[in-house]
RNA sequence: GCGGGCGUGGUGGAAUUGGUAGACACGACAGACUUAGGAUCUGUUGGCGCUAGCCGUGGGGGUUCAAGUCCCUCCGCCCGCACCA
């Protein structure tokens, strides 16, 4: 009987309404099961779904199911990252409304999504650009606010002057605004804040705690943060003009005070910006400093320049010493205190100021062992400094001391020595973590909730007048932020005194948006608060999150932020919440250039193999096309695969399937057609695998069989095995090794298949081996294993059958083989029971012949037995 | 420059974390079935011998009974970044 081709468009559409119909995704607040929450990423809008969202959601999925199958209560949501820029921009280009733009994305996305088969519970929804999710978040400011979370302060910002706006830093192409082309000014203007940094040192300590997230990402937020410890200490200054009696600066390395050479101080420096206006060679300097771009690759390759003031600073520990004070172009004005004193010997960027002019090189710190510590002195000589750790040498009272000693030491001296009345240096804690500047001159985004008053200042908008909803009738044909243009909608009187008063017409960050929508999930159908505190608690952390590593740093830290910011403020009861994160890998897809340069996309190339050679034409003209480098997905490159025309040709299953396989979930993927083929190769074979099975097998709940012959054992240990593997892989997030069990499993399934006849218990085996083969890709092909599950006489969905249990008899094998070395060198096997002790399997494995022959009859040297592993016989 | 990661067949990758290198898949080759197949099935597929053998995880060296895995060194690629005092 011919089996029919399964039908993915059909079958997927037929499941996907079947969950739907019976709603099994939705999740019960009330729920009393053990809870895991598993989240993705949000997507932003943008208009159509990628392969990486693919990815990424199958990962989510997989874990969501699978923990569902093994009877969690699963929280697996989704919304939108509605807010931000792109929806704006559409505005101003297209005349289509932002809200208008962002919704119409959002319902092609959604659709799109759907069709992927995800278990979202999408009664949860939210999109973060919808009045009811950011009243809430405005509720929240205003919290943050009392309680002193959050502040205004002046700070620079690029400002494009012919678009009236702030860019952010990529914005700034070649110091131009990315779409007017002006040349870019950097203003002062008053903005909001949340104030990070008063967490820095839990955020930064909290990451030891934070064992299920990548390394990786741990330490690039330490980094970030950048926490360090040193002495702000103050030289008094001879021959500065009035008022600059002192320098004060910042230094991590007290220990080297008897190597400085210079002082330098940053060209923005208030003492510079006085010397200078006096000194216009000084003021070119100055200029020349300030067009140097602030990118790390101009950073890195600028050479080191300075220039002298004349003015100099007395050394604390000497008054007899005095050392120059420079203006240098690698001293950063908004790090520490804008001021630094130069210690050539101990730092590279100062050995190579001191050498370009000329200045002392003392070494103070060398290493304490002999060979070293000439290498040292040699290398310090050659212009290396020594930046380690080592003994104090030429600094007097220090000499003989550790670093480490030398650091106490001179912070207790500067300590106790007073200058003007205070003493002259103090231990400081630094920090490169910045607060958090949260305000956005821009329309399309969370409107912060304060109201300015003349007489009474900053005023937060009463609770019961939130949300301040944005104007549905903006205009956004001229420059500048279209909430300050509008003639109406700032003028407010003032909540506490009733005087005219204006709103802030500053939108807020959309990293504050994603700060807090894991929370929100958890009940965002509470209308009266941003989050139900037993709910929320209950739910709280995110079991696994999923995303990419471009995130590892703002999104990731500033939730981190937010989570402590809400539980000062009551809105929930922990720290972190993440307690799993996984980055995945990004999609990446062949290049196609034409003969004339121009990339072609995947969709118009054919490709072919001659002579074993791969070629590529153009699927309409012919022509000839070159086949280029793999390379991440991008639209610039034309090398991308639209999901909703995988999804049409191949089904959602095919998709995910290979999305899965091969490559390891936190490395890059290449998509590629023969991939896709074989991956929908698989979807039919188990289709059809399953068909001949199922015309043979004994129906579903017939009794086992009393005894099973050897083939039945096989084909259940094969079950039983990967089963277990299965779980485990998953458990790892090892998607891609669990393919591989499923592709061992059905192999064994299809051999099996040819030798079922005759043999009553091999069929029944078979149906434990089927069935466990649509439990084990259900998690991964949700709609082909429905199909296969019902196609095995089940009326209920696979989707609502627990996992089963594994029989750890069938799992672990009661006899072993292992391999035996002679020599470290695999020579034969061995098959021992499980149980065997030491000494029986060198026994064993010394009645070998391969053994008996390479031994001669002398007397093995050793046997090293590792057990359940290895022998090796070393003759 | 600093920090992190990686290097395994023609390709993507496995390898129980010091214990049989190459699981699984792609591709390729040969054959079967077929009107046909880019379907399906059966084989083969790291290299050299092609016989019971030797070599082989970027190169070189080391530790060990045993190294893809640990150490040293060199080469190559990728990612991140902050001239952070």
């Amino acid at each position: 009987m011919a089996i029919e081709r399964y039908n993915p468009r059909e079958a997927e559409t037929k499941w996907r309404n079947a969950w739907a119909e019976a709603d099994v995704f939705r999740l019960s607040n009330d729920d009393t099961r053990p809870k895991y929450y598993v989240l993705e990423m949000f997507p932003y809008p943008s208009g159509r779904i990628h392969m990486g969202h693919v990815r990424n959601y199958t990962m989510g999925d997989v874990v969501a199911r699978y923990k569902r199958a093994r009877g969690f209560a699963v929280l697996h949501p989704m919304g939108w990252d509605a807010f931000g820029l792109p929806a704006e921009n559409a505005a101003i280009k297209s005349k289509v409304h932002p809200a208008k733009w962002t919704y119409e994305n959002i319902a092609t996305m959604r659709a799109q999504l759907k069709t992927m088969g995800l278990s979202i519970d999408w009664s949860r929804e939210v999109a973060t650009c919808a009045p009811d999710y950011y009243r809430h978040q405005q509720k929240m400011f205003t919290d943050f606010f009392k309680a002193g979370l959050v502040e205004r302060k002046k700070s620079k910002v690029n400002w494009d002057p012919v678009d009236m706006t702030v860019l952010a830093n990529e914005q700034v192409i070649d110091g131009r605004g990315w779409r007017s082309g002006a040349l870019v000014e950097q203003r002062e203007l008053s903005q909001w804040f949340f104030k990070i940094t008063d967490f820095a040192d839990d955020l930064l300590t909290a990451l030891d705690r934070l064992d299920r997230w990548p390394d990786k990402v741990r330490l690039m937020q330490r980094n970030w943060i950048g926490k360090s410890e040193g002495l702000k200490l103050r030289w008094v200054l001879d021959g500065a003009p009035a008022g600059f009696d002192e320098l004060e600066i910042y230094t991590t390395r007290p220990d080297t005070l008897f190597g400085a050479s210079f002082m330098a101080i940053a060209p923005d420096h208030p003492l510079a910006a006085n010397l200078a206006a006096n000194n216009p060679a000084l003021a070119e300097f100055v200029a020349e400093c300030k067009r140097m771009g602030t990118s790390a690759e101009t950073i890195e390759t600028a050479e080191k320049k300075g220039f002298d003031t004349g003015v100099f600073a007395v050394h604390p520990l000497d008054p007899s010493w005095k050392v120059p004070v420079w203006v240098a172009n690698f001293v950063l004005m908004e790090y520490g205190t804008g001021a630094i004193f130069g210690c050539p010997s101990g730092d590279q960027r100062d050995i190579d100021f001191a050498r370009k002019y000329g200045l002392p090189v003392v070494p103070v710190v060398l290493p304490a062992d002999e060979p070293a510590r000439a290498a040292g002195l040699a290398a310090i000589e050659a212009g290396t400094a020594f930046d380690g750790d080592g003994v104090m040498v030429n600094s007097r009272f220090l000499d003989g001391m550790s670093t480490d000693a030398a650091f106490d030491a001179v912070v207790a001296r500067l300590e106790a020595q007073m200058l003007a009345g205070r003493p002259q240096a103090a231990r400081q804690t630094n920090f490169r973590l910045r607060d958090w500047g949260i305000s956005r001159q821009r329309y399309w985004g969370c409107p912060i909730p304060i109201i300015h008053c003349e007489d009474c200042g900053p005023v937060p908008v009463p609770a019961a007048d939130l949300p301040v909803r944005l104007p549905d009738d903006a205009t956004f044909d001229k420059p500048g932020n279209p909430l300050d243009h509008h003639p109406t909608w700032k003028h407010v009187p003032c909540p506490a005194c009733g005087k005219p008063a204006r709103r802030e017409t500053d939108t807020m960050d959309t990293f504050v948006d994603s700060s807090w929508y894991f929370a929100r999930f958890t009940d965002p159908f509470n209308e009266a608060e941003p989050t139900t505190r037993a709910v929320v608690d209950r739910w709280l952390p995110v079991d696994q999150y999923i995303g990419g590593i471009e995130h590892a740093i703002l999104h990731l830290l500033y939730s981190r932020f937010y989570a402590r910011a809400m539980k000062a403020t009551g809105h929930l009861g922990l720290d972190e919440p993440f307690a799993g994160l996984f980055t995945q890998g990004m999609v990446l897809h062949e290049t196609y250039r034409s003969a004339a340069g121009d990339w072609v996309s995947p969709a118009e190339v054919e490709v072919f193999t001659d002579n074993g050679q791969r070629h590529a034409r153009h699927r309409q003209t012919g022509e000839t096309i070159g086949i280029g480098s793999v390379e991440k997905m991008s639209k610039s490159l034309k090398n991308t695969v639209d999901p909703d025309e995988i999804i049409a040709t191949w089904g959602a299953d095919t998709a995910r399937w290979f999305m899965l396989s091969d490559s390891p979930p936190e490395r890059d993927v290449a998509w590629t057609e023969d991939g896709a083929d074989a991956a929908h190769r698989f979807v039919q074979r188990v289709w059809r695998l399953t068909q001949e099975a199922a015309e043979i097998i004994p129906p579903a709940g017939t009794a086992l069989p009393p005894v099973w012959s050897d083939a039945a054992i096989a084909v259940r240990k094969a079950a039983h095995k990967a089963l277990a593997a299965v779980e485990d892989d998953i458990e790892k997030l090892a998607f891609n090794r669990a393919v591989a069990r499923v592709y061992e499993l059905t192999n064994a399934l299809h051999k099996a298949l040819g030798d079922a006849a005759g043999d009553a218990s091999l069929k029944s085996a078979l149906r434990e081996g089927f069935e466990f083969l649509a439990i084990a890709i259900a998690p991964m092909m949700p709609h082909l294993a429905e199909a296969c599950w019902e196609s095995l006489g089940h009326r209920d969905m696979i989707v609502n059958t627990p996992w089963p249990q594994t029989d750890s008899s069938l799992v672990i094998d009661d006899t072993i083989t292992l391999p035996v070395q002679i020599n470290g060198k695999k020579r034969a096997d061995v098959t021992v029971a499980r149980a065997a002790d030491v000494a029986e399997v060198q026994a064993a494995v010394l009645a070998l012949d391969a053994v008996v022959k390479a031994l001669e009859g002398k007397t093995p040297k050793k046997i090293i037995v590792v057990p359940q592993r290895i022998v090796n016989v070393v003759a």
